[in-house]
Order: structure tokens, then C-alpha cells, then sequence
DNA sequence: TTGTATGCGTTATCAG
DNA sequence: CTGATAACGCATACAA
């Protein structure tokens, strides 16, 4: 019950050396003044002790937590997963931890969370399609906590996005190419950015009237989500996904059908999850490289810290043509 | 530049107040201790200068940061989004923020603790399948930070697990049932508690001699390691897989062999993951609930931070047959 | 009901 | 090269 904590002042008497002195030998200031062997000295007695600096300390002393947060909607999606690993090897490389909050797909909450995290348990923050706290009212301006926006885009908030207009604008295209004419697309039931962004870019390329259902990223609800779409307009002969979870779903509405992929429907994803590569044929998709992305997002994240202003990063996403796109049958 | 942090004490000053009764209202103290109409000021001025109570500070006065640290050994499984979503919305439920850090399976917990611990000041930790720190030598034992070890085993500290003893046995029970007198294994490269028990579980119902092949969670490694076995001994009718992933990878093996699904050769995987229902025919699996392992994870975890000493749990899990099992071929 | 004083464990600025 | 000493922002016992 009596858990004492060994401080730094334990350490200082067990060496025989003041507090400071092991202050200095634990914030990596020693060199070049404090004596090997005194360091030597203050190291033994911290190991013997136990003895961990408190952070929160550090923290309320330095002012920097070097804890960095990532807000996401949905961790569920594979697709986080090298996201998460991007971000959080770089923050490691760089000596922070990462936060990471799961919306679970409720707005309010990121944006509540977001706020949260601004009292200053993170020094900065990474938002993946949630939007930025509201600038306090008496806030300064430059007081604002570091922030980059990944997926989305905000005024005056550096960003880093794939460039999604450029991979649905290559799906739709390799399509059209192929020469379907009637395409549906199933498509994200949130409203956020990145999604707005493919919806435009297929509506460019496969017109405006281009049928569309929309589901979250559950096999479940794209199943539902193509069934609906391929029954409402049975001369859909290509379908165009917005994530590979959900071109998944297709594959198993299409299955159900008895509608043969890519013969009698072909069907494009995004994001080049492994669960579009298993599929069979494997899936047709956009494939962008989430860990670079994550990894990104800290690295601008982490200039922010160092007191510059990064400029926004547009990451290059790529179509890899695989075996579920073929050209309509006649 | 000058980020001057709005601090309790300049609430203080524009509500005309003191400190501590700024205080009194953050921490939630104020019930029938300060008058509703200066708790009302004081939030109002708060509210004016954009004031949020330092985390840090709080921490260091309270010795509890609210935060506790979750380290798993690879974010990329979709395993862990389930996890990661059942701890952290737990977490969120009890007040408390989740700090994620990801191995990137590098086993050792050396290179991983360093961060762990440092990892802010985090009041518990959750370990997947990563050994505790070592005690430091001169640490009392009752001042240990509290844990909880998830399908892992360590003296004196609570855990939790998956019953995957249970789970390995009905699914190579099922295989024998069905007839099937050759099976192989495809393993996890890593050798953790988990893995020992499906191994120790498969010789035992398929005998000591079952071939087995390893690789670690990728599609392309486990493809290999299904080839290595298939061709290293045709006559092998049935693979019981480590997870999903895995069994997806043999499902791309089977494909280039030309070995239908279940007819030339039957499949289980474990887990329960979404990659193992797209697959054609679905995989018979053994399905966990990842995401009450993490809820219960945090539990255990949270009652521990109380001053409890919660018992180990062990978690159920299910056998689903699918498609992917049928009678050997005579 | 509110204000005063003090300390949490660290870092940082000085003297010695 | 090392040791006092003063903050950092908040919470709390105690005084008013």
C-alpha cells in the first residue's frame, strides 16, 4: 500500500552527492561537468534504488511532455494499423510517446478529446479526420498547441493527405478505359473530406448521376451496401469502393449474386489492405502507404515542436491493377 | 513564440478570487464548499482566458496521471484494433488515457521498456505478450507499478488470456473428426506462451510428429511457410494456421498449388478476423473476442489502481466452422 | 464560504 | 566540477 517513490533526492544520498548532481546526470547534461566517476557513482545508486525520474515532474518543470497524441476514428480498420506503426516508430526514434485516442467513429468525442489533450498531457497533436478544437476565445495566437490534420484539411493547420482526387481519378479512369459505362460506387457513410474527395472525382470521371450507396467499414454493412446498389440497377458492371474492407463486402454480395468477378462485375478498392490481396481474384486498388503517412504526420509534427512551420505534404497514392477488373461483358 | 500558459492563478486574478478556490472549482471539489455564484466567476473567467489545468502539475500534486500504457508487439495484426478498441474505450469510460506503444515485435524488453516506462507517467501498464520489466533490484515489492499481462504468464502478476488450449484442441479435433490423419502447422515464428500452447495442444491431438513450418503475420511469409509444407509432404490433408492472417496466407498457397478449398485440402485458422470471412470459402476458425480482451484488460487493470488484487482471467472461445473443412479425399 | 501557506520531484540558475 | 535555492502549476490542510 505504502508505495514510496524513490526521487532523485534517495539517489543523492545513497551517492553521497547533492540533488542536482544527479539531476544534471539524469537529463544527459553531465558531459563535461560532472566526473565520470561521480556519474558512475550517481548511476549505481539510482540502479540499486530503482530509481525511474518522474515525468510528470520533468513535464511540469520543462513544460514539454514529449508525448505526442494521435486521434482516429476507428482502429478497427486495418488500415490504422500502419498508421499507428508509422507514427509511432518515428515518435519513438525521437524520444516521444504517442497517445491514442479511438473515436470510435463519434465526432463529438474527437473533438472533445482533441481539447482534452490540449490541456497539455501531449505537446502536440495528430488528428486523423476530425477536426481541430475551436480556438479558445482569450487564447493568443501563437499560443496555439502544434497540430497537424492528416486525411483532412483545415485553415491554417498543417497537413499531410494522400492525394485520393489522383487514385480515384486512376481507378475510375483504368474503368472507363476498360469500357464500362454504368458504375457504382459504394461509398463511405461519413462525411469526412478524404471522402468527399473520391466522390467528386467519380462523378467527374463516371458522371453525375452515378448510382451510390453508402456504409461503414464493415463487411456487413458494404455487403448490404452492394446488394442494394447491384439490385436497384442490375447493368452495373463495375463497382468503384471506397477501402478495400469495403470492396471485401462487394466480393461477398457479388458471391451471393453468383455474379463472377471480373467477369460479370468488376470491382476496384482503396487503401491496399492485405484483406484485398486474400480476396480472390485479389482485388484491383489504389494502394496507399499508411505507414509513410503516419510517419509523416509525426515528422511535421515534430518540426512544428522544434518551433518551424512545415509545409503540408501531399502523399502520391498508386492504382496496382490486379485480377478484378476485366472489360464488360457485351 | 511566447506561449504564456493561462494558469490557475491568472483565473484567479480576473475573477477576483484566490487560487485555491480556482482550484476547489477545477478539481471538482466545489460542492457546498464554494457558493454557486463564484463557482459560476470563476468558470466564466476560466472560460475568458481559455484556461485548461495543467496536466502535468496535477499529476505531480496527485501522484496519479490518469494515463495507463498498452504494449503490444505488432499494431499491423487486426487483432490489436479489437484489443486497442476495447481497452481504450474502457479507459476512456474510467477516466483514463491510453498510451500506445508498438514493439514492431521486437522481442527483447529492453529496447521497448526504456520507452514503456518513460512513455509519460503512465499509472499501469498492460503487457501483450511482453515479458514484465524486471524488478529492480532495490525496489520494495509492494511499491510495484501495476500491471496486467495479456496471453502471457508471469509470476505475481495478474493476466489475461484467451483459453486457446481450448481452442486449438476443438479445431484439431474438429480436422480429426472429419477424418483427417495428416496435419500440418503453420506457426507463429514468435515463441510466446500463446503459440507454446496451440503447438503443445496440436501434438497433442495430431501427434508429436506433425510437421510445422513458422513464419511471422504477413501474407507473403505465411504463404511461404505453407508451401514449405505442402510441398515437403503432399500427402498432408489439413493445416491448422496460428490465426487468420496466417490462414490467409495458406489460402494463397493453396491457390498456386492448385489445391481446391476444402475438397483437396482443408484449413482453421484462429481469431475470428474479417480477413478469414472473405476468403472463398470462408475459414474455419476459432474465434476470439479481441475486443473483450482489452475491456478486461483495462478492468483488471483498473481495479489494480484501486488498490485491489483482482484475479487472472481466462477468456472463452468458440470454434466457427465455415467452409474451409471437409473429409480428406479417400 | 473563502484565503494563506506549503510541498509534490524536477530542472535551472547561480555561487562556491 | 559540485551544491544550495528558487521556481514550475496545482491541491490541500488549516486559518480566517
Amino acid at each position: 500500500m505504502s508505495g514510496d517513490r524513490v526521487t532523485s533526492v534517495d539517489v543523492a544520498r545513497r551517492a553521497g552527492v547533492s540533488q542536482s548532481t544527479v539531476s544534471l546526470v539524469f537529463s544527459g547534461k553531465a558531459e563535461g561537468r560532472i566526473s565520470a566517476r561521480t556519474t558512475a557513482l550517481v548511476r549505481a545508486a539510482a540502479v540499486e534504488l530503482g530509481y525511474r525520474p518522474n515525468a510528470a515532474a520533468r513535464a511540469l518543470k520543462t513544460g514539454a511532455a514529449r508525448t505526442v497524441a494521435l486521434v482516429v476514428p476507428d482502429v478497427t480498420n486495418p488500415f490504422f494499423g500502419g498508421l499507428l506503426r508509422g507514427a509511432q516508430t518515428a515518435a519513438r526514434a525521437a524520444g516521444y510517446a504517442v497517445a491514442l485516442i479511438d473515436t470510435a467513429n463519434d465526432r463529438d468525442w474527437g473533438a472533445a478529446s482533441a481539447e482534452a489533450l490540449q490541456a497539455g498531457p501531449a505537446d502536440g497533436l495528430m488528428l486523423f479526420e476530425v477536426d481541430p478544437p475551436p480556438r479558445a476565445p482569450g487564447a493568443r495566437a501563437d499560443a496555439a498547441e502544434p497540430i497537424v490534420v492528416i486525411e483532412s484539411e483545415s485553415r491554417g493547420h498543417t497537413s499531410v493527405r494522400l492525394d485520393v482526387e489522383d487514385g480515384t481519378l486512376a481507378a475510375v479512369g483504368h474503368l472507363r478505359e476498360l469500357g464500362h459505362e454504368r458504375i457504382g460506387h459504394v461509398a463511405s457513410i461519413h462525411d469526412r473530406p478524404t471522402f468527399r474527395l473520391r466522390r467528386r472525382a467519380v462523378d467527374r470521371l463516371a458522371g453525375k448521376g452515378t448510382p451510390r450507396a453508402r456504409c461503414d467499414f464493415t463487411l456487413d454493412s458494404a455487403r448490404s451496401a452492394a446488394l442494394e446498389l447491384l439490385h436497384a440497377d442490375p447493368s452495373l458492371t463495375a463497382l468503384f469502393c471506397d477501402d478495400d474492407v469495403i470492396a471485401a463486402g462487394a466480393y461477398l454480395a457479388a458471391r451471393e449474386l453468383e455474379r463472377r468477378i471480373p467477369a460479370d462485375l468488376s470491382v476496384v478498392g482503396f487503401d491496399g489492405l492485405d484483406i484485398g490481396r486474400v480476396l480472390d481474384p485479389p482485388v484491383t486498388t489504389v494502394v496507399a502507404d499508411a505507414v509513410e503517412l503516419g510517419r509523416v504526420a509525426f515528422e511535421l509534427l515534430h518540426a512544428q515542436l522544434a518551433g518551424n512551420r512545415p509545409r503540408s505534404r501531399v502523399l502520391p497514392v498508386e492504382l496496382a491493377v490486379r485480377g478484378s477488373t476485366a472489360p464488360p461483358r457485351t
